[in-house]
DNA sequence: GTTAGCACTCAACAGCCGAGAGTGCTAAAG
DNA sequence: CTTTAGCACTCTCGGCTGTTGAGTGCTAAC
């Protein structure tokens, strides 16, 4: 993916000339312009050559004869790669990352939906935070609370500071007074592991102990078989209206694409993490729309980061936005937002 | 809003007429495209006369001195009052409503959040449907889960299947021994009643009682006081990537407005609320856009219901569309929905 | 290798024209 | 008095044209 070319200074410095003004102003940039606004000591003339060679190597393009370049995606890539300056975001944007997160003393859950909400104020794109989901959450406390006869309302906390409660329909009733025990076994196989492991300390039990212990085994297999699936992952994606300010997304048809594309929030956040987590160690990333597998998502890119709690990665957060995206300054603000949030909730579950 | 007056049958016909072919064309309508659809025993020119006439009684309007009229929103009021057709929805639409429905066997706060994909999908507009609230739910069943010292979980089962689970960060630890009691108490006070209700028989017994059961109270007091206020209800609104095929929302900016709108779903159902609740019986009803107060909501009107458990309103479910909407076909489904959601909801509980 | 000059291309915009749909008015017919 | 036919008029929409301006590619000179 990442050939290592270099290019020759010149062309760097043209090829992010040509990627800045294009971002910021939409319209496809040529010659003059660039040296109008970057008066690098060399003539338009010059610039078209550079340029000319640019686009021979894929870098830019043409959308058609005689009108200014616009980068492509492998454009795109080298600036990321090769180009982009590394700062961090700028003091008010920190500002107020901080006094956001600050202001959220609610559960997990909350918290990570105004994160959402939080990216797309700040970065004037969509926002996507993946919450963490149980698969590898490690369970500190369990506790089956009885609502009927035939209703057991069972809630989890995890290591992370979220709590969860599944319902789970009974087929027997559960005798009142074994609940109590049954909550301390399940304490006893639960805390500190995950779900699965759980799972597997009981059957182990099952298999060994004997008399009481194995009994109160067998129930706790029983409800928690008749345990609700998995919940897949809650994916919040908050300002999914700024959009419209995009001039590509002018077009309705385009607007609709996206939207379309988007209302599909899990299937994204899948390909994201198939880009971030398989990588060791899960890193920031920047993921443009055609490096993406299933085709159709040409049009946007996603500045990803994963977040953390004590040190394990949990989920991913991002910005969603056209591949026109202002790179320099969103890249910052995610990385920097996942850190926040990660020292919050790691502050949260500790 | 509703003034008696009753337009002569020609005028209903050709009022009637005006409205269904803008609706299913998106079109403004003369009168030659009317006598050659509907053929009424009219001439051209009669028609044109009697929309003339109509005109100036403010139920058509002329978007440029000669094209087609198209109803104002006095005309689609007179439509919905006087002239719809009663109807049942058609057979497939109710066979789709009810399979669907039958599916969701989880708790309620899913099957509600189905029912507005269920909306969208069969309307083929965007679907809200508003979950019931906690302020009149009544308490079936309230269970204090310590989670660490410091935090417990408050499950509370409510009268309609409903459970939901509260964080509650504790100032000083509560007892362990305690908390079993505690629960007791908790059930006594409020098995039966409203949050409100409970509170006020605690404090009703923290004058009366004495010992123990004053301590209890106290206890419970304090947590109580520490619990997070009262989560407003959730509203889900689901499809409304459905507006960009309403040729109405083809203009970006139009489609934007709409969108910055629909983004604040809880006011728009409080505007609803205002609409259908404050009669008595509260009713199924078609708001019109202009007829909302605050503006800014003309070009959108929205078929709602309310619907219920156990005879008791508990919220709301409609069909968000531009105003050109076929009510004749989408009326009968939310009607018909409210109801099946009604009953669910009501053996769910039972 | 770089630059100036020049011919050429193309999108975007404004203006114009004709077609088509629809109206309002008037006068004649029922 | 109501209905109808006829006619002149209005307005939108799509297609066509010419112009403008930004930008390119090429070539020859520096």
């Amino acid at each position: 993916m990442t050939d290592n070319v270099r290019l020759t200074e010149r062309e760097e410095t043209i090829l992010h000339a040509v990627i800045h003004t294009y971002v910021t102003t939409a319209e496809a940039v040529g010659s003059r312009s660039i040296v109008k606004r970057y008066g690098l000591g060399v003539s338009a003339a010059t610039v078209r050559n550079v340029m000319a060679d640019l686009e021979d190597q894929g870098y830019l393009e043409q959308l058609h004869t005689s009108s200014g370049r616009v980068p492509t995606d492998r454009g795109y890539r080298y600036y990321l790669n090769h180009l982009m300056p590394v700062q961090p975001p700028s003091p008010e944007e920190r500002d107020q990352i901080d006094t956001e997160l600050s202001q959220m003393v609610r559960d997990a859950q909350e918290i990570i939906r105004h994160t959402s909400q939080l990216l797309a104020l700040i970065s004037h794109h969509p926002g996507i935070v993946e919450a963490p989901d149980d698969t590898n959450a490690v369970i500190r406390h369990v506790e089956l609370a009885p609502i009927t006869d035939s209703r057991v309302a069972m809630v989890v906390a995890d290591n992370y500071g979220g709590v969860r409660t599944m319902l789970i329909a009974l087929d027997e009733p559960l005798p009142r007074d074994n609940v109590e025990k049954l909550n301390q076994f399940l304490n006893e196989q639960g805390e500190g592991v995950t779900f699965e492991q759980m799972g597997r300390a009981i059957s182990h039990r099952l298999e060994t102990s004997q008399d009481e212990e194995r009994r109160l085994a067998e129930t706790a297999v029983r409800v928690l078989g008749l345990m609700p699936p998995h919940r897949s992952a809650q994916v919040f994606l908050e300002g999914t209206i700024q959009l419209f300010e995009q001039p590509e997304f002018h077009d309705v048809s385009k607007a609709r694409a996206i939207f379309t594309l988007l209302e599909r929030r899990d299937h994204l956040i899948e390909l994201l993490r198939a880009r971030l987590l398989t990588e060791e160690p899960p890193r920031f990333s920047v993921v443009l729309g055609s490096e993406m597998e299933p085709e159709g998502m040409e049009e946007i890119s996603v500045v990803a980061s994963p977040y953390m709690v004590g040190g394990q990665t949990v989920g991913i957060l991002g910005v969603v936005g056209p591949r026109r995206m202002p790179y320099w300054r969103i890249t910052p603000v995610v990385g920097y937002t996942a850190g926040s949030l990660s020292r919050l909730l790691t502050r949260l579950a500790g």
